[in-house]
RNA sequence: GGGCACGUAGAUCAGCGGAAGAUCGCUGCUUUCGCAAAGCAGAGGUCGGGGGUUCAAAUCCCCCCGUGUCCA
């Protein structure tokens, strides 16, 4: 970055120097004296016992402050986005508050819901786990406080200038900090192909703001100017409120009360993890992640474990649920969200707690056996085994050092090399996104007005070409639905050519043919749309948000959509619950869902202001993720379900027709996903079931209602045939036995020792079974030659002291050029057949006789 | 999304290239007025599914499916 780009006027008019810190080396801007930056490591904390602000502020009250100060200079206050990123498919959190505007609002896609516009984001910072409690300062989970504003080419904002001037303001005339205190030190910001200065605020020793200018796209080595132009800014709401009090960890002062309480039972540090973690965990938890073992979900289990372990050393701790609830009661004083399904809440946290009980138990009866294994060897377990335990089992070392007679010790840098066995995986991303395939359209082609939003029922139109690039064709309107939000794009035709795909780029929406599309721009064209598919989709998609309520209903606010697919023979969804629903769940939801279609409610799609449809309906909206834009569109089932949602709808529930259940799967841990059909749909699949269940019970010859007991009475008939078979091959074998050992000239008696020989013609299993039968009694050898499928099978078995199969076998190998091996009672090889083979009995039979002492 | 571990009798598991096992539970018999207990006998297994290697696979290799766990 050039030094122009932070050679603000508002420096130069205010009095500001520019500096280098001596310390760290980069430059910055003050009012001050100072030769360095005021930031840790290059300076140490000179608030704490000396606040660096006006007065002490508790969290609220900062939090208010600040929102107050930019609502009063033109920046619309925003509710906080869900703490789970679920618009986005690279990353699970929301790490930041820009990500609440990414990728939709900044690449210019779509307008911002204000702008400028100031918001308390919590975000979660997974990266600072180990530092909690540690440092003083970190959490996982913190309130990102900023004023974000936009700039397109033919209407800016504001940008460097004000933000600095903003944020020097809320620091000194608003806070209250003295303004030769604070440093504004030049650094870059990069991120997701975009760059851009920033200015990093340090006041004490405490980095309290980042202020980030989002201005260039990186393109190769140049950087080319963004079409939009973004001031990012990043104000730790926790280290304000810490600096104001001057405490000696932010989390006394973050978290007075509570702190206070549980640092009755606990050390500093794991009072600050618990509070932290509770904390962390109502936000995931309500926003709907399901603990599990993977994805989002896994952080979820990570922190509650933590937890656990942490009480499980108190006896008189506070349990989980206790401690989440009492930080739950906190947080909704602010957000009211957090209390609303304390009980369902609870639930899912019982459910967690017990699965790790059981996880713990099975992994110590693991290391129990294997603990006796090594004593009874006269071993004992290794580090390593306790690295390889946790990694399997889930077992802390501290847990499973309890368990082992001998134990190692538990090495330092235990996590250390827990990720080290974890260094050489490359996760993969395998996403697709949606517009993939089609081409970038100009920035000067109008976009698109999308009319399939107001009425889902037109599906024949006129409208004129704006832009043809071979078979994609964009229209000034159209009603065709392009693919997205989980629902397909619609079929149909562009004047006589048939549109294959439908997507959507930006503003833009592309027809794609069948071929290239011999219009140019301003030709009028007529639009048909696939009226079956579109009414399939349409009855499909309403279904969906019928089942998404019905399961919220039946299984408990936890329930959040995790994904959904709609095309025109099935529909899915996967929903976040943490255990396969129950036979009698299924079948309530199953009934409630048909139950609302029946009543015939109105289903009404409406746009509606973003800050009055989450007034109104709350977070639940972002069933498909957060959807950026000023205005929401809304689909309301009435009285029943509400989402946000772009797709196509049916105006009444009846029109949705029947729906049917078809597959319920665990897809992973914490997610179900359900296959089902409506409409017309799911009659087909009802007469193919019914064909199917008719043809099952024909060819069983039982009515369809006695398949069960015909199903039960045809399996005990092939059990009992199986057992006769069974019962007279081995008969069978039982007669051959009897009459080789009635046979003199295939009995020998040497000694104590009886050898049989003979050729027979039984499979490998059946030559182990009749050996097993003639050497029931000590002192027989078996030696059995047979022929199949063009091979020579010898087979040897022993119960004779100093008489060994498998030497037998190995002495008669050569004669007929056999493989084979085995143990001293019983031993095979296989080689040539005739002549060789039976030469190679005479051998191995005189053998036996040599080695029975004959 | 990736790594690792695990799927063997109704249950818990052993076996980890050579003739499928243990414990509990189950059935029958003995004993008892009866129960419990004990003793004896017995039933119960396509060793998760499918390919491959091998004379020989529960065991080794590959691919699925399922479960657990750790890491992102």
């Amino acid at each position: 970055m050039e030094a122009a780009e932070y050679d603000l006027a508002y420096f130069r008019s205010n009095g500001f120097h520019r500096r280098a810190c001596v310390v760290c080396g980069s430059p910055f801007w003050t009012l001050g004296d100072h030769d360095r930056c005021q930031e840790a490591p290059c300076r140490d904390y000179g608030f704490l016992g000396h606040p660096v602000f006006r007065r002490p502020y508790a969290l609220r009250e900062m939090r208010e402050a600040f929102l107050g100060f930019f609502e009063h200079r033109g920046h619309t206050r925003l509710r906080r986005y869900p703490t789970v990123a679920r618009w986005r498919n690279d990353v699970f959190f929301t790490q930041a508050s820009i990500y609440d505007f990414q990728p939709w609002v900044t690449s210019g896609a779509i307008p911002p819901p204000a702008n400028p516009l100031t918001i308390s984001q919590p975000v979660l910072r997974f990266i600072d786990l180990e530092e909690v409690g540690r440092s003083g300062r970190h959490l996982t989970l913190f309130e990102m406080l900023a004023h974000h504003a936009f700039n397109r080419p033919d209407h800016e904002v504001y940008f460097k200038e004000r933000t600095v001037e903003l944020c020097h303001e809320l620091f000194t005339a608003e806070l209250g900090a003295p303004a030769t205190g604070l440093t504004y030190k030049e650094e870059v910001w990069e991120g997701g192909g975009n760059l851009g200065p920033s200015l990093s605020v340090g006041l004490a020793g405490l980095e309290v703001a980042t202020l980030v200018f989002m201005e260039y796209v990186r393109d190769g080595e140049r950087l080319k100017p963004m079409p939009l132009t973004v001031v990012d800014t990043g104000y730790g709401l926790e280290r304000l409120v810490w600096a104001s009090q001057g405490t000696r960890t932010a989390y006394e002062a973050v978290f007075a009360g509570e702190y206070d309480e549980l640092r009755r039972s606990f050390p500093p540090r794991e009072t600050a993890i618990l509070i932290d973690h509770a904390r962390a965990l109502n936000f995931l938890l309500t926003d709907g992640v399901v603990p599990s073992n993977g994805k989002e979900g896994y952080f979820a289990r990570l922190l509650l474990r933590r937890m656990l372990r942490l009480l499980s050393k108190v006896p008189e701790a506070p349990s989980l649920v206790a401690i989440l609830d009492r930080s739950g009661r906190e947080l909704a004083r602010d957000y009211p969200e957090i209390g609303e399904h304390r009980d369902d809440l609870a639930r899912v946290v019982e459910a967690e707690i017990e699965r790790y009980r059981e996880a713990l138990e099975r992994a110590r009866q693991t290391i129990r056996r294997q603990d006796a294994k090594y004593r009874a060897e006269g071993s004992r377990a290794t580090e390593e085994d306790l690295l390889r335990w946790y990694d399997s089992l889930g077992v802390p070392p501290d847990v499973a050092v309890e368990e082992l007679s001998q134990p190692p010790a538990i090495p330092e840098d235990f996590y250390a090399r827990v990720a080290a066995r974890h260094e050489s995986e490359r996760p993969t991303t395998d996403y697709v996104d949606a517009s993939e395939g089609f081409p970038e359209v100009p920035a000067s082609v109008p976009g698109t007005e999308v009319l399939y939003y107001l009425d889902p029922y037109t599906v024949a139109f006129e409208a004129h070409v704006v832009h043809v690039d071979g078979p994609f064709v964009v229209l000034e309107r159209t009603y065709f639905y392009p693919t997205g939000g989980g629902q397909v794009a619609d079929r149909g035709h562009l004047g006589d050519l048939e549109v294959i795909d439908v997507g959507r780029k930006g503003p833009h929406v592309l027809h794609r043919l069948e071929r290239a599309a011999p219009w140019h721009p301003g030709d009028r064209v007529r639009g048909r749309i696939d009226p079956r598919r579109r009414t399939q989709l349409m009855q499909h998609h309403t279904a969906t948000h019928l089942l998404n309520g019905a399961l919220r209903e039946v299984l408990g606010p936890h329930v959040w959509q995790a994904g959904a697919h709609k095309a025109p023979e099935l529909a899915r969804i996967d929903v976040t619950h943490f255990r396969s629903p129950s036979a009698d769940e299924l079948r309530r939801v199953d009934r409630l869902i048909n139950a609302v279609v029946r009543e015939n409610r109105p289903v009404k799609s409406y746009f509606e202001s973003r800050t009055e449809a989450e007034r109104r309906f709350g977070f639940t909206l972002y069933q498909g993720g957060a959807v950026p834009g000023k205005e929401l569109r809304i689909v309301e089932i009435e009285g029943f379900d509400v989402e946000a949602c772009g797709g196509t709808h049916c105006t009444h529930t009846s029109e949705v027709g029947a729906i049917q259940l078809v597959d319920v799967e665990r897809i992973q841990d914490g997610i179900v996903r359900l296959s089902f059909a409506s409409g017309e749909r799911a009659l087909e699949l009802r007469e193919e079931h019914e064909a199917t269940l008719k043809e099952a019970a024909r060819r069983l010859g039982v009515p369809p209602e006695k398949l069960p007991e015909g199903i039960d009475r045809l399996l005990g008939e092939v059990e009992e045939s199986r057992k006769v078979a069974k019962a007279r091959t081995r008969g069978d074998l039982e007669g051959m036995a009897t009459s080789l050992l009635a046979d003199p000239t295939r009995t020998a008696a040497v000694g104590p020792t009886t050898i049989i020989a003979a050729t027979v013609d039984l499979d490998r299993a059946g030559l182990t079974e009749l050996s097993r039968i003639l050497s029931r009694a000590d002192g027989r050898v078996v030696l059995l030659a047979s022929e199949r499928e063009g091979k020579g099978t010898l087979f040897a078995g022993s119960t004779a002291s100093g008489v060994s199969a498998l030497a037998l076998i190995e002495q008669s190998r050569a004669v007929f050029q056999a493989k084979g091996g085995g143990n001293p009672s019983a031993a095979t090889a296989v080689g040539e057949p005739g002549e060789p083979l039976q030469r190679a009995l005479g051998a191995a039979r005189e053998a036996a006789r040599q080695a029975a002492g004959g």
